[in-house]
DNA sequence: ACTTACGGTAAGTAATGACTAACGCTAAAG
DNA sequence: CTTTAGCGTTAGTCATTACTTACCGTAAGT
């Protein structure tokens, strides 16, 4: 299950509002780190957990370094959730009718 | 956003872990506790935090207190994916014709 | 060769969070 | 009314982690 690197890395702030701008297209670290409210290091930090977690690929480009979305870890978070929906959404049906017996007890 | 409640629940592997046997039906707190590695407060504790991010629901029944899933906090997370994954995928095939090309200069 | 630009890594710190033990509250059972 | 069962909350502890500063390696420009 390394769905929950790719978890553990969305579920920081910073690290979400990295993932959204490399979503609107492929950036060096710099670049990303100079309008964030952070350090280029942090930044590097940051790449590195979303890296392992699947979720951002880099490339080398000179002496800099691009980093875009990668699809894979996407896809995990994605098919772990799908596991749940169907039944969640049937349980919640179940859950209203449920509700709506009880009004017909008591009042 | 609420969405960063929802990443941040579903980062922590016991809370994962409940929220899988919930998926499997609605269970009271102790009886969570009772096939779990950890306490019954843990439990108490970690199933307000799905609470508060949309991820389950509960209600009273009789002295005890049943959990079950909530499809809410699960759509956001699902959108918010989604709001990525049609991009991901087209940056990734970019990136391997990309790389493609590289191979044909350089060999 | 020297300098400048760009990033990853190490070390140290402050803050966040997951956990247990102890307490208090409400609902059924006796 | 007293007892028991089931949960939530609080306080305190230990581990994790996000961050900065400082340092080192590599690639391009002069």
């Amino acid at each position: 299950m390394t769905n929950a690197k790719a978890f553990a890395a969305l579920a920081d702030p910073t690290r979400r509002e990295v993932f959204e701008r490399l979503s609107r297209g492929p950036r060096a670290v710099g670049d990303l780190a100079n309008d964030l409210p952070v350090s280029r290091p942090a930044v590097s930090q940051h790449l590195k957990v979303l890296k392992e977690a699947g979720l951002v690929t880099d490339r080398p480009d000179g002496a800099r370094r691009v980093y875009q979305i990668d699809p894979q870890g996407l896809g995990q978070i994605r098919a772990w959730l799908d596991q749940f929906w169907d039944v969640a959404l049937e349980a919640f049906k179940a859950e209203v009718e449920r509700q709506a017996d009880e009004e017909d007890d008591k009042p």
